[in-house]
DNA sequence: ATTATCTATAGATCTATAGATAATGC
DNA sequence: ATTATCTATAGATCTATAGATAATGC
């Protein structure tokens, strides 16, 4: 043994980032707190002297895996480049990302796991709403409406990545990649004005209730 | 006790009706046979004389929630009815939809569990196969690529009401359901050729292998 | 006689805690 | 003295099996 503070920040990030990667691949239900301590090169005992609860872990995981996903992603979008969106999708919209589910985006991977994890929603709905944020960014339209675009392409996104996964044929779930691309690429291409029709604006300064 | 062949039929139906609606709502992790068996009105004991492991269950409870979805949607969804593209975004993207997983698509609730689960894959992939079909001849273009089109059409779909159950923020999550419909319907509205330029055509017969 | 279901239980998890060990750090 | 980690274990699951019970169905 002999371990210090240091080690022990160490440690702390280690499980994090097994747990992030262990989650995305088998969800939160799908592995034990024993063998994520012994792929983090720990014991289980020692796991409560870094979380309370393994709610705890679950929420931390959460943010550690959100972020995880965004820096690869990034890498593959550099934020001054042209045509942002072709290489969002380019990066996203890969075999290469469906069968690494363990390094990839966490929408995709925990979006179900976290719908059924009180612990983990407030952390999901705060990376995705940076995430919706950033690919906003990246379309063209009206200042206001970007963060609903952006969230309705990962929508798009994410869907296809969780369903390409879950399908056995290995045609058709390159099929589902492809058309994806398509569906999203058209979605962003249509005469603006056309699809603004039946939008109605809301009110600034009246914040309506659910 | 005393029970016919008939009742065990009737036993069996109802354990996979609440397998169905527990496992879209918990996951395939989420809920233990005895509670299943429990809330079907039977002892965890008899579970066996019906399926020969949990792994059965799961197999035949993914294809019931894939009909049962359908169901649901296709009553919403009238077969020779109008503009049936917008009457299915009317029915699916809805916070009924959302806030009802037990009884919704299985597509949306399942599909994550369905990639880690080797025992469900080929029977989501027949249920996701005809339910593409089925949205495909509601869209307008080529015979060939309606399929497709209409796969994308549901990842985009069944991808924003997993993050709507997901994320936190009642408002953030009514949005997500509003801007994906418009993102599905920008997608059908753009004029031809716009889109199938950068597609190449896959000569019949060549079937790559992968 | 067969069988649909039940009660009871074995054996394998899994989370959380208790107490020991061997360093760190004041 | 404090603490980061370890070994060991309690108590609560969960799947699967064994054997009993009370009907069905030939």
């Amino acid at each position: 043994m002999g371990h210090s503070q240091q080690d022990k920040a160490a440690s702390h990030e280690r499980i994090l980032d097994v747990a992030a990667r262990q989650f995305r691949k088998r969800g939160f239900d799908g592995v034990g707190l024993a063998a994520l301590m012994d792929k983090a090169g720990l014991t289980l005992g020692g796991f409560y002297k870094h979380f309370t609860s393994r709610d705890q872990l679950v929420a931390e995981a959460m943010s550690h895996a959100l972020k995880n996903g965004r820096v690869w992603l990034q890498d593959k979008v550099p934020p001054d480049g042209s045509a942002p969106l072709g290489r969002l999708l380019n990066a996203y919209l890969t075999p290469e990302h469906r069968d690494n589910a363990g390094n990839g985006c966490a929408v995709a991977a925990l979006a179900v796991d976290a719908s059924r994890t009180p612990a983990a929603s407030a952390d999901f709905n705060a990376g995705f709403r940076g995430f919706a944020d950033w690919v906003g960014g990246m379309l063209d339209g009206p200042e206001d409406e970007k963060r609903a675009r952006g969230g309705a392409v990962i929508c798009a996104m994410a869907g296809a990545i969780a369903i390409a996964r879950a399908v056995d044929d290995p045609r058709l779930s390159d099929d589902i990649l492809k058309a994806t691309r398509r569906l999203i690429e058209n979605s962003q291409k249509h005469k603006p004005g056309a699809g603004a029709r039946r939008r109605r604006r809301r009110p600034v300064g009246r914040a309506a209730k659910r």
